[in-house]
RNA sequence: CGGGCUGUAGCGCAGCUUGGUUAGCGCGCCUGCUUUGGGAGCAGGAGGUCGCGGGUUCGAAUCCCGCCAGCCCGACCA
């Protein structure tokens, strides 16, 4: 008799293999209000490593880290029509503190904007303060009937960046480059995760935006997953709170705002989009853990090897870690390593070192080679770099196998019971997109034929990426 | 908010129909010995207000009533 899975495998039941995956690798629980999430160390070090990844490419972009509030005023939320429309529904307020009853109820900050426009109208006196180009790393509340870990969570992290410009193509502008060179760049090159970029429907678009610029990924189930969104504010929010500046011409004027995010739920589709039902599969570059050398028993020398190579792959810049658990059998540290995701593990045994050797083997693959002892490192560099890559590769042939170029509403339909479906616009439409909205199926994004972004809605002959979401 | 289901050890469950010893099983946990090249084996051990409250009964995890909590499906979201 086989034993019995590790975890329940993805053909079996994806939301299933979701949940073990979570729990076996140690990346997250639930916490005791229903919809909270503790991220537990090996999670939080994934997000770490997002965060110093997209934090790099922010501040390359020229914008600075700041701190705003958890706790903003209930007013500020009701200026802008739309935006306190959008977000009712799952704010969290806090009426009563220090004892007695608040004056004016708080709001635990569904998202910034408004705080943050308040402050732009105060620094913001000239054309010359403009751009202001701030971010700000948070946790933000949003009241979630329906959670899971990562992917849906009433308090999650991320990264909110809020900009404001002189004018209207200033401000699409910067929307768009920090959607290209942050997000897309992040995740095609560290998360090796392909992305359609496009643009959000008028239904779909953030509350009180006027365009909103979306990465739409796959997950292995066929189900499509929003990972980031840049916003064109437009003047909506400069006018609610008043931010303006004198031009040089001497006018006074409204700026343009912009505000753009990603979150822990990136982490749930790294998970969903790369695992597999031995467990998480992690990008060489993202990995906290790049390679674990694994000491199979503690003779012959075998741990003072290992140690040395540990060390010798921290010098080569690998992030190493050492497993000399030798009191634990070799197949549960490996499975364990597994379920983990570590993109390489060095196994280091007796019978290796007494044949100048170490066993390499690649998780993404699962392909176990023999190198010499004195080329390890460079046999590991070797491997990082093929994995990213393949992972990459693969992602996207399954992304490709799972879309469908379809012409009709009913084509559609039949696509997105497995995948993605692209079809004309003008074959959707807004009823055509209330319809799909019936079998629980959204327009993800409206592209150009060559897949580049659309300007407007309106742009002849766009293509609907349309699919069941996350 | 409407419909369906479930509450028994850290996790997953059996037991309930037909009330009756000390409430079991798997995983996990602790101790010891033997192990360690793919989730170890054996022996011993710890761990429970059976969701909560009431009722029926000599006796309730089991039957009855009420409550509470959670899960799944229909409107929104990073």
């Amino acid at each position: 008799m086989p034993k019995a899975p590790v975890l329940t495998p993805q053909a079996d039941d994806f939301p299933r293999w979701y949940q073990d995956v979570v729990a076996k690798a140690e990346l997250a629980d639930n916490g005791p209000v229903r919809g909270t999430m503790v991220i537990r160390p090996y999670g939080y070090a994934i997000w770490e490593r997002m965060q110093a990844e997209v934090d790099a490419r922010i501040k390359a972009a020229g914008a600075q880290n700041a701190y705003f509030p958890l706790f903003i005023p209930e007013s500020y939320l009701t200026r802008e029509a739309e935006h306190v429309e959008g977000f009712s529904p799952e704010l969290a307020v806090v009426t009563h503190a220090g004892g007695k009853q608040l004056d004016e109820p708080v709001v635990v900050r569904p998202t910034s904007e408004t705080v943050i426009g308040e402050y732009m109208a105060k620094w913001i006196q000239s054309y010359r303060d403009l751009p202001l180009l701030l971010n700000q790393w948070a946790n933000v509340v949003r009241w979630e009937l329906r959670p899971r870990l990562f992917l849906r969570s009433s308090e999650f992290l991320w990264q909110e960046g809020h900009t404001a410009h002189v004018d209207h193509d200033d401000a699409a502008a910067y929307a768009e480059r920090i959607h290209l060179d942050v997000y897309r760049s992040f995740m095609v090159d560290v998360l090796a995760m392909p992305i359609w970029v496009g643009r959000k429907t008028a239904k779909e678009r953030f509350p009180g935006a006027v365009n909103t610029i979306t990465c739409e990924a796959m997950m292995r189930d066929g189900k499509a997953l929003q990972m980031g969104t840049s916003h064109e504010l437009g003047q909506n929010f400069a006018r609610a709170f008043d931010i303006t500046f004198l031009d040089d011409h001497g006018v006074q004027q409204h700026v343009w705002t912009t505000s753009w995010g990603v979150s822990t739920r990136m982490v749930g589709g790294l998970i969903m989009a790369h695992g597999d039902d031995a467990g998480l599969r992690l990008p060489p570059v993202l990995a906290p853990v790049q390679a674990v050398v694994l000491v199979i028993r503690d003779e012959a020398g075998v741990t003072d090897a290992a140690d040395k190579l540990v060390a010798e792959l921290r010098g080569a810049g690998v992030r190493a870690d050492l497993d000399g658990r030798a009191d634990i059998s070799f197949g549960r540290r490996a499975t364990d390593w597994e379920l983990k995701g570590v993109p390489v593990r060095v196994e280091v045994g007796p019978r290796d070192l007494a044949n100048g050797e170490v066993t390499l083997v690649r998780r993404d693959t699962g392909t176990k080679v023999q190198v010499p002892l004195t080329g390890t490192a460079a046999a590991v560099g070797a491997a990082l770099e093929a994995a990213q890559a393949d992972l990459y590769a693969g992602a996207l042939a399954r992304r490709d196998a799972a879309t469908a170029e379809v012409a009709t509403l009913a084509e559609a339909h039949e696509a997105a019971l497995t995948g993605f479906a692209k079809l004309p616009w003008a074959a959707v439409g807004e009823s055509g997109e209330a319809e799909l909205a019936k079998s629980g199926i959204t327009v993800r994004c409206l592209q150009r034929a060559d897949g580049t972004l659309p300007r407007a809605d309106d742009e002849a002959d766009l293509v609907a990426l349309v699919a069941r979401s996350y």
